[in-house]
RNA sequence: GGUGGGUUGGCGGAGAGGUUACGCACCGGAUUGCAAAUCCGUGAAGACCGGUUCGAUUCCGGUACCCACCUCCA
């Protein structure tokens, strides 16, 4: 069996990695808060972890491995969006209204993930199906010494967990040295946080044993990651920025309640994403989303053959040039596996590449490997491990029925006027098909035809128009 | 200020203490009516300063620059 490593950030070092139960791999991923639009970055955890998911089931078999990603629906943009929607008219409730906006999120997400290749997790949880879980996780940490109410809130005592910072590598009271920020007075300690907050009348709520109130954000995810995986798991991931005080906070929720337990074995975490080598932000104006990509024509398996294209631990730069590198090099890819069927297995170097903690650019260096061989079958396979050269996302790669049909039409009309020695003619149309996104290769069997980066339907038909072909 | 990540050839981007990464681009050759594509081939690197070593781009220390995170922001 291949011995897949991977680097594990609690420990900073690069682990072999052995299931806790490998007739049964779990999984668990910080999905997103539902109150808009993914952006680019909340692609790339997504990417990471369906390429990791992907070798599981290679390994343990697809049965054997169970992927948890959750949609945090508790919120205060999605509060404040229901309530901006009510102000502006809407006759619907504040629940009603925050569950439209949460539904409709949803949807945009399923679609903009699927567009991206990215496998649907095995369960989807959302915090609001939770709130019981979490009331009774509270209450215990309460019980056990490690929370305490406060004014309607309750906290988590950070001093009753001596590990806390540990997976961050910091130190409680370096951080309160470093603190920028005032510290609500009925803390104990300013590191305390939130497990459970009041509501007001104008904000969703539910009752408990502290009053009606929300659950603060970070117990959500232990709480559904017990109850879909149990107390002690095997991988969660999620984006750097999430390190801290996410997942720390998390850590020090789920150990307390379940002491030794250990919950996650292994914490995976990527490096940010940059656009044109500086961060995405909205007031540098190069904040997008992923389904500004896709409308912009950028297909969603060039955005994922890119992001794969930079390891997961490294921070990511999204470039035109990278796009357009990888559209050129899919399209070569898909000309060359065009009705072959997939081999039986993966290349051993792509499983290799991947099991050594995720080196994608690896398994890429790979397949371009076998696509210089001519092995399309060992390419159509390996790159499926990758989550390329999927048939469901291979649409934007092919020429529809009238394109292909101009296409033919212009080889003949160029094959006739080459056999008259009209060379004028036959190179008008070459370059026409050039400046069409239309790449012809004169083999010696004839000519064979595929669309190349920057394929432009509207340039093909005017240049069939003025080739009368 | 603290913590973590990064810095590789023209560009992108990996691995490995000593042997070709790989892709794109470039250059030479084959091929072509000329091209394209394809095939063959040549170049080209590891921020800076020290240390360890027979030997470091790879390990260790320091410097510079870039990025991210640093309490109820998700």
């Amino acid at each position: 069996m291949v011995q897949i490593r991977l680097t594990n950030t609690r420990t900073k070092r690069k682990e072999a990695f052995a299931p806790i139960d490998p007739d049964n791999v779990r999984l668990y991923l910080c999905g997103p808060t539902v109150y808009d639009r993914a952006h680019l970055g909340n692609a790339r955890p997504v990417l990471v972890f369906d390429v990791l998911v992907r070798l599981l089931n290679h390994i343990y078999g697809g049965d054997h491995v169970t992927y948890v990603r959750n949609f945090t629906d508790v919120d205060d943009k999605i509060n404040a969006e229901a309530q901006r929607r009510r102000a502006a008219g809407s006759t619907l409730s504040l629940e009603a209204l925050i569950d439209e906006r949460t539904a409709e999120t949803i949807g945009w997400y399923h679609a903009d993930m699927d567009a991206l290749g990215a496998m649907r997790p095995d369960h989807e949880p959302r915090a609001t199906q939770y709130i019981d879980q979490m009331i009774a996780m509270n209450a215990d940490l309460i019980a056990r010494g490690h929370a305490y109410e406060a004014e309607g809130h309750v906290l988590f005592d950070v001093r009753s967990f001596p590990e806390y910072g540990k997976l961050s590598g910091r130190s409680v009271d370096d951080m309160i040295a470093g603190a920028r920020v005032e510290v609500a007075p009925f803390k104990r300690d300013p590191m305390d946080f939130v497990l459970w907050k009041p509501s007001s009348d104008d904000l969703p709520g539910w009752d408990s044993p502290w009053g009606r109130g929300r659950p603060g954000w970070h117990i959500e995810c232990s709480a559904m990651s017990a109850a879909l995986l149990g107390t002690h798991f095997d991988i969660h991931g999620g984006g750097i920025d999430l390190q801290f005080p996410h997942h720390e906070n998390e850590i020090a929720q789920s150990c307390c309640a379940h002491p030794g337990e250990g919950f996650a074995n292994i914490w995976l975490h990527n490096e940010m994403l940059q656009v044109e080598g500086r961060k995405m932000s909205k007031s540098l104006g190069n904040f997008f989303t992923v389904r500004d990509l896709l409308d912009r024509g950028v297909a969603g398996e060039v955005i994922r053959f890119v992001m794969l294209s930079t390891h997961y631990r490294k921070p990511m730069d999204w470039t035109e040039a990278k796009a357009a590198d990888a559209e050129a090099v899919l399209r070569r890819w898909h000309g060359l596996v065009a009705g072959i069927e997939p081999a039986t297995s993966p290349a051993p170097s792509v499983i290799a590449a991947l099991a050594d903690d995720l080196n994608t650019a690896g398994a890429i260096a790979a397949l371009h490997g076998l696509a210089a061989k001519g092995d399309g079958a060992g390419l159509l396979a390996s790159a499926r491990m990758l989550g390329l050269l999927l048939p469901e996302l291979a649409g934007w790669a092919m020429a529809d029925g009238a394109a292909s049909a101009q296409i033919e039409a212009l080889l003949a009309a160029r094959l006739e006027a080459r056999k008259a020695r009209d060379f004028a003619r036959a190179d008008a149309i070459r370059d026409g098909f050039a400046a069409a996104g239309v790449e012809v290769k004169d083999t010696p069997a004839g000519p064979e035809w595929s669309l190349s980066a920057g394929f432009d339907p509207e340039r093909l038909a005017e240049l069939a128009r003025t080739q009368g072909a």
